[in-house]
DNA sequence: GCCATGGGTCGGACTGTCCGAACACTTGGT
DNA sequence: ACCAAGTGTTCGGACAGTCCGACCCATGGC
């Protein structure tokens, strides 16, 4: 072990053959004679040789885009929806915020666009992008399953920051919201709270695989002190539903989403936080002060950009064999809603 | 926006300077006269210079380790228990032979030790790891707590492979079990049993923050045609308690670690796969033939490596501000317990 | 006058890839 | 028999930014 390890230049010294001759028949060119090829291989293997990812990756994007130099770009993709509610676009913004940060750091950069309806289409993204010789896309969340399968994903890196994506199924970046949910609901319980009950509209919960609605009822399960209310789903939210229920199971502490259920629970004779409380699960969609769960989309952002020049470093382009799924917890933020102590 | 984009070499001709000296003065180096740094700096504001993030990469690692033999070692750490069963110990070597394999790849080498008990200490590991010149170590899931809150985590980037480490709060890789749980019971369905049931150690699913029975519990309530059979959990595997359960609720198909159950289930004369099923949830701990769900402790080991890498390229050591867990959905395996179709 | 010191600058070497040039050899038309 | 065109294979140049050792030259002690 006291040689050096292997590069290309000793390996071609070694056959006899040019550095160039021994890269194409390693990457399997179809350039050079199969016996040489199959000589070559052999030589790397008994050698040991193992290729330098890093050079690979930047030597592949300095010659294919010639004259126009390294840029070191990421591109923000967002699927252009036309109605997506404000806390949405806000939500997008942050993300794209954190990343833009992250990649500054790194010293990349990050150029945004637009997809589907008004913007542009897929086939036309994927000549953009070759264009403009970048590698690294940042998928932003659709509310529809987002299809991009038609880019000629062999020559980029993608990451998605929502759940999950099929088509294709790339790395992907979301909060945790099944550990979240726990863990406020572990902090209300040491405020005092023991009859939290979930409110929840039906579809929000199916985008994320019920996780809401599972880490809520493995809670009650998994702590006898805890009364039992069952949670609220609702398909659209309205004002009678929620007060027969919040009536009949009397919860001491609402967890949701719409902050316009304190309004009803006040509707109900309820005064905050002095007789009940309320946490909002994701504070972009309070539309007035309350104590709430941070998602962190920029963290989220930052992460992702992470994840993705990992990618670009190691020259892994195209579909991962097995697609893996970041999560980071929500962060805890107080307000006006909750008593502060038991 | 016709010439190409300025490199260190151009920057350097024009202001009469090698590109050694642009380079040093851009990063700040001690070593170049702060007024011809500040004459580098501000014609490479004017010329738009944009330093290539990937050569730079390459660049640093390459003359870093020169002379160095191993282009860097990671560590694979083991917390030493002593009566570890024969399941966790083949978890344990899968995962770092998945590690072992990607780090080669990457250019990297993983050595292992073992800390508390019969192997050294976390003070003596400090020194050896500053000794040997690792800054990345690779954590193996611990049953216990496991607490190395005493390294000095400043010089070093750790990767957990198990789903929370709170003594230091790393990040942590480890496989999806609540979307992995939902896979196959949409899978059962999809096969035409209509009563699942779920059988499992309480201790098991604690230690997952009851994923398992979540995913479960939410799976029932999801699919109006599925059957609620409520899932057994137990202090403790014991015959009695589960044909009792099994004869009460009837279940199509059980899901659960210990294949021991198929025994049990034949003696209450259910023949598999005839007239039930059965799924293990971790084929590592299947000691008969049977379908289940494989962990793949080697694709985690190898992801668990690659993040630590990304680490490392970006210099990144520490606690990370918001740990992140990545996770990877298990691949399911058929077997000769369960019907074909339909 | 000589040598040691040190601040500032420079050149060499390093990685793998892509493209066009170069070369050897075959084929087909005249 | 000779040349043009085509085919198959190999090679060399250029490219990015960094680190280390070498080098130049001014200064100062003896």
């Amino acid at each position: 072990m006291a040689d050096p390890a292997p590069t290309l230049r000793s390996l071609a010294r070694v056959l006899g053959l040019s550095r160039t001759t021994v890269s194409d028949a390693l990457r399997g060119s179809q350039r050079v004679d199969p016996n040489t090829a199959e000589r070559v291989r052999q030589a790397a293997r008994e050698a040991g040789y193992r290729r330098n990812p890093l050079a690979g990756a930047l030597m592949s994007e300095l010659r294919r885009s010639r004259g126009t130099a390294f840029h070191g770009v990421l591109a923000a993709i967002d699927f252009n929806e036309p109605d997506r509610p404000a806390h949405a676009a806000r939500y997008h913004r942050e993300l794209v915020v954190g990343a833009e940060a992250r990649a500054v750091e790194l010293g990349f950069k990050i150029e945004k666009f637009s997809v589907g309806h008004a913007g542009v289409s897929v086939q036309r993204l994927d000549a953009i992008l070759q264009a403009r010789g970048i590698h690294g896309v940042i998928l932003l969340p659709a509310w529809d399953e987002p299809d991009l399968s038609n880019l000629d994903w062999t020559r980029f890196a993608g990451i998605y920051t929502d759940y999950i994506i099929e088509r294709p199924a790339l790395h992907s970046v979301c909060p945790d919201h099944y550990r979240s949910l726990l863990a406020a609901l572990q902090r209300l319980a040491a405020l005092g709270y023991r009859r939290p009950g979930l409110f929840l509209q039906k579809h929000a919960d199916e985008r994320l695989q019920y996780r809401w609605g599972a880490a809520f009822r493995a809670f009650q399960e998994s702590h006898a002190a805890i009364k039992p209310v069952p949670p609220l789903i609702v398909d659209a939210f309205a004002k009678e539903e929620f007060v027969r229920w919040f009536r009949r199971h009397k919860p001491d502490v609402v967890v949701g989403h719409n902050t316009v259920a304190i309004d009803w629970m006040e509707g109900c004779g309820a005064e905050l936080p002095a007789t009940h409380g309320f946490v909002c699960l994701n504070v972009l969609m309070k539309t007035r002060p309350c104590a709430g769960l941070d998602l962190q989309p920029r963290t989220l952002g930052a992460r992702a950009t992470e994840l993705l020049i990992g990618q670009l470093q190691r020259n892994e382009t195209g579909i991962p064999e097995w697609p893996s799924t970041t999560t980071i917890p929500a962060h805890w933020v107080d307000g006006p809603t909750l008593r502060t102590a038991e």
